[in-house]
DNA sequence: CCACATTGAATGAACACTCATTCAATGTGG
DNA sequence: CCACATTGAATGAGTGTTCATTCAATGTGG
């Protein structure tokens, strides 16, 4: 049986453990999940997590940074600027729904505040640059007079990001239940909350 | 010295001890917080808080409760409501306005997730009171025609309260800065959100 | 004096992190 | 081919530290 066949083991247990932080992380809170849960849920040693990542704050680092990316990379990439400011916002809106939807623990993680006093200079830079493209973009619209310039651009896009988060924050919560007309409706108040 | 003067010890070391933790819960967390430093802070030896809270849990309860009863009575006593509903809502508005700035920690407080594992049912059930007769409120406004009809009136407050919500939370962070314009301008636009 | 409030060092539980040991995989001399 | 040596990833009991909580000692108003 010494055949060159892949090996049965976990190929990436780095991997795997970034997965597993991942949801236990987004469940219990950074502060709230102890390294030895952490190693069962990966199906690793303790130790084992020590050999990839030199401590718990370079672990939650790590992590934020990869799903951060993850997040930048749904809600943008390959928006097709042939669109409409509407359809475009509406191309957006739908993408964050998806991503709120399809990957909670992503979401629920970089909407903790839990994380926070683990983050070093790296990762909070890398949070500065997600939104600074979208104020831009949100300036652009406003010089365009597609959007309405009685308010800055950073304070719509606080108001429509805050709009959302709520929304889905919720309906986690189970205060709400959002139909897919709640969402497109939302939607359609929002733009209008940009465009006055 | 054994004088009648007043006595320059705190008189109501309960009250202390709230006040402190109310402050420096709001800055580093429940989580981040021993109980010693919480004691040198509210001026009492680290004993003397399990003299009036049986723990910590008790403890964090206790605020949340206080804290959460204080916001509701300023956010929502003595409401005239003789006045119009756009009236109601700008002077409520300004009230979460007042509210935020004068009153940054408990602000914070009740804002973190921080302190969730720690709530007792009866913290839980507070909660629920709070949002009830608000939502109770939109919904008569609703049947009234005031506010829009086609998304319900929790999805309506929640559109709202996450608007201003983020803004505040944005400030905080540092990403934003607003003038009285601006929140004049966001309160408006929130009334538009409700009346479409 | 006494009843009781106050105190902070002591306590043990829980945590992040370490390291001596294990063992599957691979290398190697015969 | 095989018996045995070598390797280093993997492990989890062990270490030191931090924290919530306790309690024996001390202070104090009546």
């Amino acid at each position: 049986m010494t055949t060159k066949a892949p090996l049965p083991r976990i190929k990436d247990k780095r991997q795997a453990i970034l997965s597993a932080a991942l949801k236990v992380f987004a469940e219990g809170g950074v502060n709230g999940v102890p390294m030895p849960a952490l190693a069962e849920q990966a199906q690793v040693g303790t130790g084992t997590i020590y050999r990839y990542f030199s401590s718990k704050e370079a672990l939650v680092n790590e992590l934020f940074r990869e799903q951060r990316q993850f997040k930048r990379d749904l809600l943008f990439e390959g928006l097709d600027h042939n669109l409409s400011a509407h359809e475009q916002f509406a191309v957006v809106w739908q993408r964050m729904i998806r991503y709120s939807r399809e990957h909670p623990d992503t979401y629920r993680f970089l909407e903790m505040q839990d994380h926070r006093p683990y983050l070093d200079e790296q990762s909070l830079q890398l949070e500065q640059t997600f939104f600074a493209p979208l104020v831009a973009r949100y300036r652009l619209y406003q010089q365009q007079g597609v959007y309405r310039s009685d308010l800055r651009a950073e304070v719509l896009l606080a108001m429509v990001w805050g709009t959302f988060a709520n929304l889905v924050k919720c309906e986690r919560e189970g205060l709400l239940v959002l139909q897919s007309e709640d969402l497109k409706a939302a939607c359609e108040t929002c733009w209008s909350m940009l465009t006055g």
